[in-house]
RNA sequence: GGCCCCAUCGUCUAGUCAGGCCUAGGACACUGGAUUUUCAUUCCAGUAACGGGGGUUCAAAUCCCCCUGGGGUCACCA
């Protein structure tokens, strides 16, 4: 056999986003093409033509780009076996039609979908395996044509061979097969010639030289039909490969777009609508919006997951190096990729190992890479001014030392913006507060107390600080528990964060004073009340 | 319901094709402990699985059969 150039390709529909599962499928034939030195195409199955194609091709290319799976053929790029717009290739496919029609492998079926639909009804009610009437195969050609001058309308269907079976060998699942006397003549095109799924499809992987279908198991069921089609073509089969479709968090059912609604209550999806709500929102994005929910790829984007988190954690639904290997770059995966290694069952999206990937990276990313991904962040969200400010990069630089590994995503940035404003604006957490500054018996004096210790120190930075608090709760018999914590609410606003006094340092001694001072104002004015 | 697919810790998986190295390994999560006078990190330890029943075999997570369970799909959508 000479070898052949692998060839794959995703077909996705423009619909306005890119679902994650959808993403893994097409990693996997990214993954399968790249490995072995093929072209990885993408085709664009437009048939469905009454969208803005601008709004809803964009942002799957854009998840595409944003992940660096680039595509040999497709869109933008052109290639040698184009158009890569389902709906421009429909000259490939009318000439694909009338060969079936000439073969007789096809037929024209004027049975009315009334008649059909209740054929199919009454076979249900009777339990009964339903197959096509084939009432119009019997019409000679001469009586064909007068219906069709006559403007019966009818639709294209294939004429299934009823006496065989279909059985294909999957790369992932190993030998699959069909009784054809159990089909229904599937249509292949509509009376104004313009193909279905299954057909296009068919027509199109095969002018494309697609080598290896790899798709997601929900395909499993069409595979029959298209085989047909393939042979009744007289066109070579691809080879298959069904992988496992990604599963809902802590289910066995596929990731649905229409589920969102329900994922968003569901416990073991609520880190990421969390994260999507904190982050998000500040940033003055719609978090309600399905499109930037944890289902679509736009999401991890938008929140500040790294490429590599998302592509590791993507690889690793449904496919392992070994017994070990966890962390993988796509290099990595991609040198060490095969189908053979794919799973059969279906694999849940897990939010914790998603994120555990996500930290991995990031604490992998060099310096420079964190701040600027950070800058383009806090700029976004008004935080910042100007990304490119000498000042700006310093103080972001200056919050990422002291922050540490707190920042799993960039939009973890945003939830330290004690940093990024002024005393004036810094939100307080109302519930702690209240609970560490207003409750306790003595808070506030001892925070005033401790306020004028700072207002006199000469040295300002945390070592001297430190020592400076420390020799306070000595000297007034008290536990580190009664005066941190309330200092630490007064001057950031929340109950953790980074190191208490590298943080006291890097705000500085007038904004720290500053803070204290409203803090002690709001307590003060609470419990009048 | 028909057809098809699937079945190892809570989750993702290794091991299954070439039965013994499996008193079933790793990771995430969880629990406990150490470090960090918050939180996060880091380190150590621990809990935790072959769905059930029959075979075949000296030997079965691995092979065969049945059952059960889960899922996908059944359009003049893609």
């Amino acid at each position: 056999m000479i070898p052949m150039t692998v060839r794959t390709r995703f077909a996705p529909s423009p619909t306005g986003y890119m679902h994650i599962g959808g993403m893994r499928t097409a990693l996997f034939n990214w993954l399968w093409a790249r490995k072995n030195g093929g072209q990885f195409v993408l085709r664009i199955d437009d048939t469905d033509q009454s969208r803005n194609m601008d709004e809803a091709l964009g942002p799957i290319l854009d998840a595409f780009r944003w992940l660096g799976l680039d595509w040999d053929e497709g869109p933008e790029v052109g290639g040698d076996h184009g158009p890569y717009f389902q709906s421009q290739r429909r000259e490939l496919h009318d000439t694909a039609l009338q060969q079936l029609l000439d073969s007789g492998a096809a037929y024209r079926d004027f049975e009315s979908p009334e008649d059909t639909r209740a054929q199919r009804e009454a076979a249900e009610k009777e339990k009964r395996v339903y197959t096509s009437s084939r009432v119009s195969v019997g019409l000679s050609p001469e009586e064909v044509q007068q219906r069709i001058d006559d403007g019966h309308p009818f639709v294209v269907r294939l004429l299934v061979p009823r006496d065989r079976r279909v059985r294909i060998t999957d790369l992932v699942r190993g030998d699959v097969e069909w009784d054809c006397s159990l089909m229904v003549d599937p249509v292949v095109a509509r009376g104004d010639g313009s193909p279905l799924y299954n057909f296009a499809t068919v027509v199109d992987d095969a002018q494309l030289k697609i080598t290896h279908v790899i798709r997601a198991e929900e395909h499993l069921s069409n595979t029959p039909v298209q085989v047909l089609l393939y042979e009744a073509l007289g066109y070579d089969l691809p080879e298959f490969a069904h992988i496992p479709f990604v599963a809902a968090p802590g289910g066995k059912k596929k990731l649905s777009k229409r589920d969102i609604d329900k994922y968003r209550k569901s416990p073991a999806f609520a880190k990421l609508f969390q994260l999507g709500d904190d982050v998000l929102s500040r940033l003055q994005l719609d978090a309600a919006d399905a499109a930037l929910s944890p289902v679509m790829v736009a999401y991890y984007e938008r929140v500040g997951f790294l490429p590599v988190g998302v592509l590791n954690a993507l690889a690793r639904l449904g496919w392992s190096l070994d017994d070990e290997t966890e962390n993988m770059s796509l290099q990595t995966v991609q040198e060490n990729f095969s189908l053979d290694r794919v799973v059969k069952a279906s694999a849940g999206l897990d939010p914790d190992k998603l994120m555990s990937y996500q930290t991995h990276w990031m604490s992998q990313l060099p310096e420079d890479e964190k701040r600027d991904g950070c800058l383009a962040f806090l700029a976004q969200a008004g935080l910042v001014a100007d990304a490119a400010d000498p000042d700006a990069v310093t103080l972001t630089e200056q919050v990422l030392a002291l922050s540490a590994d707190r920042i799993r995503v960039f939009g973890d940035i945003l939830m330290m913006d004690e940093f990024f404003v002024d005393a004036d604006d810094l939100v307080y957490g109302e519930k702690d507060f209240q609970k560490r500054i207003v409750k306790p018996e003595q808070a506030v004096e001892h925070l005033s107390a401790l306020r004028s210790v700072l207002a006199e120190a000469g040295q300002f930075d945390a070592d001297s600080l430190h020592k400076l608090v420390e020799t306070f709760v000595t000297d007034r018999e008290l536990k580190f528990g009664q005066i941190a914590p309330a200092v630490r609410i007064a001057v950031t606003g929340k109950p953790k964060g980074a190191d208490l006094f590298p943080t006291l340092e890097l705000l500085g001694k007038d904004e720290c004073l500053r803070r204290i001072d409203r803090a002690i104002g709001k307590a003060e004015s609470m419990k009048v009340v």
